[in-house]
DNA sequence: TTTAGCACTCCAAATGGGGGAGTGCTAATG
DNA sequence: CATTAGCACTCCCCCATTTGGAGTGCTAAA
């Protein structure tokens, strides 16, 4: 039995264990270690400490006279030990263009991480649900439809074509956008929709605006995942295996999964990481996530972050998340001070 | 040397030869021919009969001693030859909830496409420069920032968040719409953009118009192509070769060699067959498309299908096709004249 | 003209060694 | 006493070889 201890020696060793296998993703021999990384040791003592670490759970043997890999424990070794103190990298931050639209705010965040760092980028939008109306516009199209455009206080802004019946006159129009403002205004979305959903023990006449609130709320449902560069994963060596590939790359592309994953488990503030096995959906297991929250102010609005195999480096990859996290939180609190400074029609 | 023609019995070899390889994926055999398809003839005389298909260009064999493929000749064949005089199958349609947005219904027929077929479906939209612009309607949101909604003739409405300066007093805003509906509206894009263009040598006082103008045409750019069901590729038993298929999935992510593809070749009305070698980009020369072009009355407006690898039932696929290619034309064309009793604000 | 028979071809999967990278252990060394 | 050189051993990976089978083309018979 060997004393439970993680020298500096074992340290060292275990770090340049990591480093190589993140860099050519196959097994690590002593050799290897002796001559790459300057520890100032022979093949034979660098045995000793991997068979040592080996018995403490950080590194595996695919089979017996194979090199060492990293376990689960060891990355999450690896990122706890830098996640405190980490003096900021300067990062060129991405050439957003001046875009004004959220949407494709969200969309450009996660490009910019996909490319950065050659992985699997998602952001994850703003719940809807507890986001605050500011004011609802309606605008005549033709017929009983009619287009309205949901201004949000967070600078959020949604259209949707809806059907009236009967058709409101094009000059009461306005007036009842004001009516819907009025009511709905400064209330969440989930708050209007507990309104509706009691509407029907308020045995009034028909209420056109609540009909008009149900069609808007439509839109609330799921939160929007955004995703780029899904293919990356495919440049992963350790994809020979096609079935697995596959399996993932649906998972992906459905989204839900992920988006469970992320509402459930990334929801606390900050840079968090999520460690093959320590994922519960079992087509993820052989990937980690790197998430951060991302807010305006002192409210948690949404989650972005980078997917990609166990084996990524996660030191560039966890300041890549926080540095973007921030630079997202700033943008929106711009957006949302501007919004505030809001003009009447 | 064979005498050319395509007997009756050739044509039923080939046909057996074809359906097999459709179902299986694999080299079809004198044998399996014989006992599978009821032609009342011995392995040994269909061995001739391929050896003459063939000679002829229809068949080829990956080796020596395997069985048969179809060439891309005997696809064109099939395919020709199933053209014309077919009649209408009766496929239930699909289910389409009754969304108002062009944008979504693009998406679900996409989406109706990829799943019938279980191949790759893809819808690419009209495109804009030669539509017609109807009007404009202004928004006011916050400080100098405004929501221009634009409503063309065939019943698209787009939306994009435009900047003013100066900003125009909410008061005028509805002035402001008025004025540039008048300029512009029941001119296509195009002739928009060149009057924009031609702007600068009109030495006139700074023209607030012209500016908006300039910002909205930047949606103008490229058509959009609403691709789905990318990832059914990766069932295709043929791609046991990874590289490929790489290769093929970068090509759809990126979308802007199928748009070429499409806006080039596909652009004469009716269903088109595009087999294999047929294809000019090289990623997508182990497949087919089968596509159609879409109208609203008498005006193509833009192209949807399917791609695949290149054994495809195209019975089905072409009928799949043609009949979501009417039924699309059909709902624009609902659309469209909904769209022209319109209502004036 | 069709078909049975047969020799032949060629792939694909199974088999069977080397070669090599890596380990664990032991004994020698500072 | 920790470190290291040396060595025997293990096990995978890669290669060449073998083998079985599916399929063909040809020939001769029906």
């Amino acid at each position: 039995m060997v004393e439970p201890e993680l020298t500096e020696r074992r340290r060292q060793v275990l770090q340049a264990v990591l480093d190589d296998y993140i860099r050519t993703a196959g097994p690590v021999g002593s050799r290897v270690v002796a001559k790459r990384y300057p520890l100032g040791l022979s093949p034979a003592t660098i045995r000793n400490t991997m068979a040592d670490l080996e018995e403490l759970g950080y590194l595996t043997q695919p089979h017996t006279s194979a090199g060492r890999v990293p376990t689960d424990q060891a990355y999450r070794f690896y990122v706890d030990s830098l996640l405190p103190g980490r003096e900021r990298g300067h990062r060129a931050s991405p050439p957003f263009s001046p875009r004004t639209e959220v949407e494709s705010l969200m969309a450009e965040i996660s490009q910019h991480l996909s490319v950065s760092s050659r992985l699997t980028g998602m952001v994850l939008a703003p719940p809807l649900r507890t986001t605050i109306l500011e004011r609802v516009e309606l605008l005549a199209l033709e017929g009983n439809r009619v287009l309205a455009v949901v201004v949000t206080e967070s600078g959020w802004l949604t259209t949707k074509v809806l059907s009236v019946e009967p058709a409101i006159p094009p000059g009461e129009l306005r007036e009842f956008s004001r009516l819907l403002t009025d009511r709905f205004g400064g209330r969440t979305f989930e708050s209007i929709q507990q309104w509706v959903e009691r509407a029907g023990e308020r045995p009034q006449d028909p209420d056109q605006a609540e009909d008009l609130a149900r069609q808007v709320l439509a839109v609330v449902g799921e939160r929007n995942l955004y995703l780029s560069g899904i293919l990356n994963i495919l440049d992963q060596p350790e994809f020979s295996d096609i079935q697995a590939m596959k399996d993932l790359l649906r998972t992906l592309e459905a989204k839900g999964r992920l988006v469970n994953l992320l509402t459930l488990h990334a929801d606390s503030p900050g840079v968090q990481v999520l460690i093959g096995r320590e994922n519960p959906y079992e087509e993820l297991q052989d990937f980690s996530l790197v998430t951060s929250t991302y807010s305006a102010g002192n409210q948690v609005l949404g989650i972005l972050g980078v997917v990609g195999p166990r084996r990524m480096p996660y030191d560039q990859i966890v300041s890549l998340v926080e540095e973007t996290a921030t630079l997202m939180g700033q943008w929106l609190r711009g957006l949302n001070e501007a919004e505030r400074s809001r003009v009447r029609v």
